[in-house]
DNA sequence: GCCAACGTTGGC
DNA sequence: GCCAACGTTGGC
């Protein structure tokens, strides 16, 4: 059972539209980057991540589920690109900040501290327990 | 809004 | 196959 984060920027896809598309969630589109889409090809269903806001928010405000694995994005014609599909699971109690985790030495390997222009990336078991703690949810 | 870091493209 | 040019991302 592997972990993983997810970018957007509030302003394009945030946290509110995730949660009004409700169960049946939506596929993450518009990923054009051949490490995030390896990192969405190896998803399975069921699998959580992190919703994070990029840009503007800078915070990890909760937590979703892939409720469908790697298929085409329907967003372009071009083959190469694919996505899965994701619903809001729960919100944080407390948003975790990038200031919270950069600040915190047991989080100094996070590819969201050390690669922030990687859009989908993994997230370890220890990094997701310290995090979900963090936001006063459980893991 | 700026710009550093990074990924991709395309000419050679 | 190299690498300069270009475009995009995302923290500040």
């Amino acid at each position: 059972m592997a972990f993983w984060l997810f970018k957007s920027e509030p302003d394009v896809w945030g946290w509110d539209a995730q949660v009004a598309k409700g169960e049946v969630g939506e596929q993450w589109d518009g990923v054009r980057n051949y490490q995030a889409r390896n990192n969405m090809r190896a998803m399975k269903l069921g699998e959580k991540g992190f919703f994070y806001h990029s840009r503007t928010g800078l915070e990890i405000v909760g937590i979703v589920e892939v409720c469908a694995e790697a298929h085409p994005d329907t967003t372009t014609d071009d083959p190469r690109w694919e996505c899965v599909d994701v619903k809001a699971l729960r919100p944080f109690t407390k948003p975790v900040t990038l200031e919270t985790i950069k600040a915190d030495p047991r989080l100094k390997d996070m590819v969201l501290v050390n690669n922030s222009r990687l859009s989908v990336q993994p997230v370890r078991d220890d990094e997701w327990r310290i995090i979900c703690a963090l936001g006063e949810t459980e893991a």
